[in-house]
DNA sequence: ACCTGAACACCGTTCAAGT
DNA sequence: ACCTGAACACCGTTCAAGT
């Protein structure tokens, strides 16, 4: 036994991670195990809880992973004067992403608190990056000083739209009658703008 | 050993779902195993899998139950003239049985086919049931003839609420950065009802 | 015909023991 | 200081053996 300083902790970090998130992306969340990273990357499971306080945790740093993507890929998408026209090429990057990303997205947004813990600050910031990009495409339906009815605008939307992505990625838009989850968020965030406008 | 004759097959299925739906009830879908129900109910492991095909299909049943419970709940709203009225009741109805039901609901309409497995018929029926209220009272927006357009934008409505409060009852809106997910749903309403009224 | 429980192949997590 | 792997207390699922 004994150290090997095969790996600087940090690259250990990074073995893990990598490992952990190809797992998620070709077989889901449910086939991430500590036993099965730590197989993978070819150290015993301890080394894993010496890198990750549990499992929980782990899966937190592959979410946030999939969240630092996510708002890559939307906060570059370009933007005109027409704010429907915009959501709709936002919408669209999401979707993509999505699609792009079915097994890592899943339950990104969702139950952490397992335990009932709190989500850490450091996350909980990475959740309000995109939803920042969706509240300044917002901005033009609001005056300026509005930041924050915008945001909870922005908030009230995206959720709306992760709840039809949620549903339609998995396979239980079936149970609901459609399969088409992209088009019935247009369909939600047309009517909602369209809300908005009639003020 | 041997049969007991105990119960009888619908006995047993009773005692196996509603121990089930205590244990989820009381600590959430994670604590629900095939062993520590049959404990619950003084049967060994062995006959949970002679009452259900699997640990899925017995959590399918106690969401199912849930789902009955919720139309049960739901079905009764009165109505008046007022469509934006009729669906504030409709919202605080779902929201008071939510609340009422925190661990229970969760993940009713969320991932099942973990196997991949299409959900079976009679969930799917289920599933439908609740929408259809909605559809219902949707329908003074739309034309004699329009039930399907409606259906759409029930359903395109009633997933956005469900994601509002997926995301609210479990702890991740504090992520999002609001802890009134009721009162989203209520914005997310009223702008889409706008919307539809603007046509 | 039903019910049991040992057996198999897994888990998450801990921690004494090694280098 | 790091890494190991046995140990503990669990899992889901199966199926020969009992009544």
């Amino acid at each position: 036994m004994g150290r090997r300083s095969d790996h600087s902790r940090d690259e250990l970090l990074s073995l893990a991670l990598d490992a952990a998130e190809k797992i998620v992306a070709e077989e889901g969340i449910n086939a991430l195990t500590a036993r099965r990273v730590s197989k993978e990357i070819g150290y015993s499971v301890g080394t894993i809880y010496n890198l990750f306080e549990n499992l929980d945790d782990l899966s937190l740093h592959v979410k946030a992973r999939t969240l630092d993507a996510l708002y890559a890929h939307i906060k570059g998408v370009p933007k005109g004067e027409d704010v429907e026209s915009d959501f709709m090429a936002l919408n669209k990057a999401y979707f993509d992403f999505l699609k792009a990303n079915p097994n890592t997205w899943g339950s990104i947004l969702d139950r952490e608190g397992a335990d009932g813990q709190p989500l850490p600050d450091w996350y909980l910031e990475k959740v309000a990056l995109p939803f920042s990009v969706v509240q300044a495409a917002l901005m033009p339906l609001f005056g300026a000083g509005e930041e924050e009815q915008a945001g909870f605008a922005a908030r009230t939307l995206w959720c709306g739209v992760h709840g039809i992505a949620v549903l339609g990625m998995e396979n239980s838009l079936e149970a609901v009658g459609s399969r088409d989850a992209e088009n019935m968020a247009e369909y939600l965030i047309l009517n909602f703008l369209g809300g908005l406008r009639r003020v």
